[in-house]
Formats: C-alpha cells, structure tokens, sequence
DNA sequence: TGTACATCAGTGAACGCGCGTTCACTGATGTAC
DNA sequence: TGTACATCAGTGAACGCGCGTTCACTGATGTAC
C-alpha cells in the first residue's frame, strides 16, 4: 500500500462508472444541495438528506466532497450562478433599454418571492452566510461578485463606480425586501408590498 | 400525589426564592437568549449556552420556558422592542424634522453592522424567521407589527397608509443593505456601501 | 486469449458529539395547625 | 412558639435523536502480462 504511492503510475487504470456518471452524480448532488440550503437554510438541511434525494447513500458524499462546509460554498456559488443565468435571461429577452426593469420586475415577483430554494442566495441565505467563518466567507465572495459582474452591464451608470454603487444599492435592498415578503402571513399583503417595491425601484433605479 | 390535585388550595405557598428572584432570571434568559439568536442563528445557540451565560444550569430552563421554540419566540419579540426603545430616543433626541433622518443613520451605521446580536432583528434572523413553522411566525408577527407602530410616527405621510407603504419599503430595504453590508469583508468597502446607502434612504425618504 | 489484480464510486454500519428534553432530587422558604 | 410539610427554582445526570464523518467492504471495470 504504502510503496503504490510512491511509484510511478504510467497509465490509467478504469473505474468502475464513467468519469461522466460520476460527474453527473456530483451535478445532481450541487444543485440539490444549492436548493435545499436555499429552502431550509445550511443547518437544517443535512447531507444525508440531500443523498437520499439524489438517490445515493449518505456515505457516498466524501467521495465527492470534502466536508459539508466544501458543499456549502459550491452548492452557494451554484446557487448564485443559477441566479445568475436566470437574470441574464430576463435581461436579454426584455425590450431595448428595459433590461433593469425586466429584472426587477422578476426579482420582486410573488413567483420569486414563493420559491427561495430557486431564487437569490442573499435573501435566503444572507445573514447565515454573514456568520460564517473567514474562509468560508472569503469564497463565498467571490462568486458573488461573479454574479454581480454578470448583472452589472445592465445596470445604468457613466462610469463603472456609478454602476457599481446602484447594484450595491438596488440588489441588496430588493434582498431585504423579498426577505420581509416571505415573513409577512397575508399573502394578500406580500403581494402589495412587492408590487410597492416594484414601482419604487424601477422609478429610483431603471427609469430615465 | 394524585390528591393533591383535586384538593381545593385556599392559600399559596411561599416559593424558595421571591418572585423577583425568578423574574430576574427569567428576564436574564430572555436578554441573553435574543442576544444569541441574533448573534449566532437560532439553531447554533444552544438552550445550554444560554443558560451557561446566564449563570445557571441547562436543566432549570424549563422552569421558565416551555420549549426552545418559545424562548426563539420571545426572545425575538426581546430583540424587537430592544431595537424599538433604541430607535425612539435615536427619534426623540433628534432636532425637529430630523427624526427619520436620524433613524436611518442609526440604523445603517457601522456600529450597528458590527453589532448583529444589539440589532435589527430582520438584518440578522430575517430568512431564518421566513421558515419557521405557521404558528411561530404569527406569534413573531405580532412583535413585529408593535415595533413597526412605534416607529410609525416617525415616517412621513398624509395618511396611514401611506406611511405603511413607506415604512414596508424603508426598513426591509435597509435590512437588506446592512445583510449586505455584514457580507461584505473589506471594512472600507463595507462603510462604504453604508455611507452609500444612508445618503440614498435619506434622499428618498426623510426629505422635503 | 486468459487471468490476476489495481481501481474507486458507492454501500451500510458504526463512531462520537451536541442537542432539546426529562426527571429524581435538593434545599430554602413560610404557612398551617 | 414549635414543627411538620407543601412548595418550586434550580441541579446534574440521563435519555433519545440526528448530525457529520469514518471505514471496511462490494463489485464492475479493463489494463498488464
């Protein structure tokens, strides 16, 4: 055992399933995990159950990551990325020059506001995120920032510290709000509010 | 033992400590508990933790509790008129007109960001709250909508509803930010977007 | 062509741990008589 | 005035449970020879 690793491997041996079934599995096991973090937050979603939705065992999970700490920051940064997409889809089907609007509109819908294991990251996951530790942090942030790149062409601003300063504005309090949307018992009541919101951003941030 | 129960009691019987004694504890659990919840995420700060800090032990929590779902419940109402009491004399020793302003800037300055356990209750347990069972939702809802009427009066508007409107819009954007805010690792860049934000929450809403 | 064997994704049982909760007990109190 | 006793806040050990993680094992694969 100990000598193999010191020898020289000059070829490849197989694997039981393709590198395409394992990379499958690995797929599924992210964006299940990035939905269920989303819907019942990093605590209380465990691996195994996670596994079992994947339709694998709970052992099987440190073949493809490390630690549950190692799932959470890829299943984020999947999360974000789906976000991502998603957004850039609204923005590019919208009509000419009302791309923020189209997306603001998406980002403060009663869909969005109904489904948080499909939707954004900070406002299912922001004050948790906020507690984690360094490391943690540290990469969370940079597919953050990965996302926000992808927003940030359209969102209006002469130089890029303007486009910079509205996104920071304009995406952090739509979190807050859809966050306040998801509290709030009267369906009724969310959904004014959201529409509230829906008209204040898009005369404050995407009307010229 | 059985008997005793159906025995008539004409008198009550003396406790081993005052009534004050045990008020006290309760009250220290309770600001202990909603210092913790905000600080660290409901499910990371433990019945035994609390107790520890308070002074006493794990077993005796249920002398004052009946569940750790009743303590997350009114801890949190704890934490809203904690946040309420501290936003009424932020309003109250403002100069004349200058209430709303100077609430805004209590609330997104960086002593509060750096503070979650003494904050905002929405910032620091808002998605956790959105996920939590039916009844403890109604039961935070109601501690909710007290801090939101003592903050009311502070919010311009020609009628109640439009108050309402203002202050549903204000303060969850807000929670938002300062989430945000927390994310945020660089401190420059983290007051940065505070400053950003105090300027654009007082232009839009605490100006005439 | 045949066979021994290295591979590693996935299984399922087991591990230690901390959690929320329960419970028999302690002991200071002060009322009942 | 004296004493028996009901009280209940708090103790500390124990409970069951689910979690993240580990590990010996399985078995299909296909290369080495």
């Amino acid at each position: 055992m100990a000598l193999t690793g010191i020898r020289v491997r000059a070829y490849s041996y197989a694997v039981r399933y393709s590198k395409e079934h394992k990379a499958q599995n690995h797929e599924n096991i992210l964006s299940v995990a990035a939905r269920s973090f989303r819907e019942h937050g990093g605590d209380s979603s465990g691996i195994g159950t996670v596994m079992k939705k994947v339709g694998l065992t709970k052992g099987g999970f440190y073949r493809h990551f490390r630690s549950k700490d190692d799932l959470f920051v890829e299943a984020v940064a999947r999360a974000f990325d789906e976000m991502g997409r998603g957004m850039l889809e609204v923005a590019k089907s919208a009509p000419e020059g009302q791309a923020l609007r189209a997306m603001i509109e998406h980002y403060l819908s009663p869909r969005h506001a109904n489904s948080p294991g499909m939707g954004c990251v900070v406002s299912a996951l922001g004050p948790e995120l906020a507690r984690k530790p360094l490391s943690v942090r540290k990469r969370i942030e940079v597919s953050r920032e990965a996302y926000r790149e992808r927003i940030l062409p359209f969102v209006p601003g002469k130089t890029r510290e303007e486009e910079l300063a509205k996104f920071q504005l304009l995406f952090p309090s739509m979190a807050g709000v859809l966050t306040s949307a998801r509290m709030t018992l009267s369906a009724t009541r969310r959904e004014q509010l959201l529409m509230e919101a829906r008209n204040f951003f898009t005369k404050c941030f995407a009307e010229e």
